[in-house]
DNA sequence: GTCTATAGCTCGATAGAC
DNA sequence: GTCTATCGAGCTATAGAC
């Protein structure tokens, strides 16, 4: 219990360097079951064998199954605001547009389990992330919004509503992450892949590009090799 | 025991419609808590809590809490498809959308915990739904994107991706059910009206049109009385 | 057909040996 | 710092009185 204190701190020590890794796995089979099975639905036995160790060493780490669950989603709030930084007044629209539509199609690509933790604590009430959406995310969408009111009064892009438009663009993008078994059982398909993606973006961007009003000239082509995607990318599905 | 199989069919009698009024009361308290706690954190006593009866009744009615979770799904299923009917190949594509995006956005407002309990199932695999996926809504996509491919072809829309386009305007909708706080966090709003929900239909019906490349001119305003909403639609919320 | 009381089980959490 | 063994809360489901 003294030790336990003094371990936390002192990541320098070697067992700071176990903790490290063993807090690591943890945090990732978490952030997978709770993807999976929603909170009420995971285990902490589930997490456990998914991570590879006993039970009790996640109450050793964590405390109580809320401890874990508001980790792992401070880890995923963490990285959900990062992308859109780049929205500036004088950025070019459909080039700041299109790189933040790509990143957030990458995230739904590389990591849809974050996707859906935050999705399922949407839909169930966010009690665990209402300060973050009322005061972060609100203020952050406050400040993207001027932005974008800015751009649309400069004539640089066609009248939105800016709040609506960003969520028009989260909600097209992390479906893709969110329903991924709708729209592989819609397109009768196993699994959707990396070239799958590049197509998927590709035309969500001539979407959201064409609904801002903006050039589709200025939508850079994903190119997608034929050698890898024989001849049906999804977007020839049928 | 002889009796049940009885009743269920022999609805005229006296205790037929007890018994409808009673499964209707269980399976809408049902569809509440579903989607407030989703499959693994709703219990039994709480949905007999809110249908005001005992929970004894609710398995004497539906056997077991998985029976009661798909008969709740398949309520939810036979509306699901109901709206995009009116997608045929002669109708005009703008009214078309116009109409869809209306009524999607309308069963939004009203119906949004069929929205989420449908959108939990989708987010933990699926399994109750798979044959509905791959099945049902897989035919009916295949049908729908065929009309749109027509009217594509006939140059009477931009060219899009008919699944890609169907999928951005179910994400787009039902976003405004499924993460419903997130948009009341962010607008600093406690509830949202009617009144927003026309505001807000507007502008999807905005975004969505011109993403297909048909003229704003068709789009139908919704005429929101200022007598309800003083000043402030959720358009112009900060 | 209705409801109370409870059996049986799963899971979060912890005590205590190592 | 790790892990096994187990306790106890809370849940589904049902037996059995009415």
């Amino acid at each position: 219990m003294a030790r336990t204190a003094a371990d936390t701190t002192d990541t320098t020590q070697p067992q700071g360097r176990i903790r490290r890794e063993n807090v690591e796995r943890i945090l990732k089979a978490a952030e997978r079951v709770f993807a999976e099975a929603g909170f009420a639905g995971a285990t902490m036995a589930d997490i456990a064998e998914r991570a590879g160790l006993p039970k009790a060493n996640l109450h050793y780490y964590f405390g109580t199954k809320d401890d874990l669950y508001r980790a792992v989603l401070d880890n995923i709030l963490q990285m959900w605001l990062a992308p859109i930084g780049s929205f500036t007044p004088d950025a070019d629209p459909a080039a700041t547009l299109t790189a933040y539509v790509t990143a957030k199609m990458e995230a739904s690509r590389t990591r849809p389990h974050a996707s859906k933790v935050f999705a399922n604590e949407i839909l169930h009430g966010g009690t665990q992330v209402e300060r973050f959406l009322a005061e972060d995310l609100k203020a952050l969408v406050d400040a993207k919004a001027a932005v974008i009111d800015g751009w649309v009064a400069a004539g640089r892009m066609a009248p939105v509503d800016a709040r609506q438009f960003l969520f028009m663009i989260w909600a097209v993008t992390q479906h893709y992450a969110d329903f991924d078994v709708q729209i592989r059982k819609v397109l009768g398909r196993r699994t959707l892949t990396r070239q799958d993606f590049a197509a998927m973006t590709a035309e969500v961007l001539r979407l959201v590009l064409r609904a801002a009003g903006l050039p589709e000239a200025q939508i850079p082509e994903p190119q997608i090799a034929d050698s890898e995607t024989p001849t049906d990318s999804v977007l020839s599905n049928l």
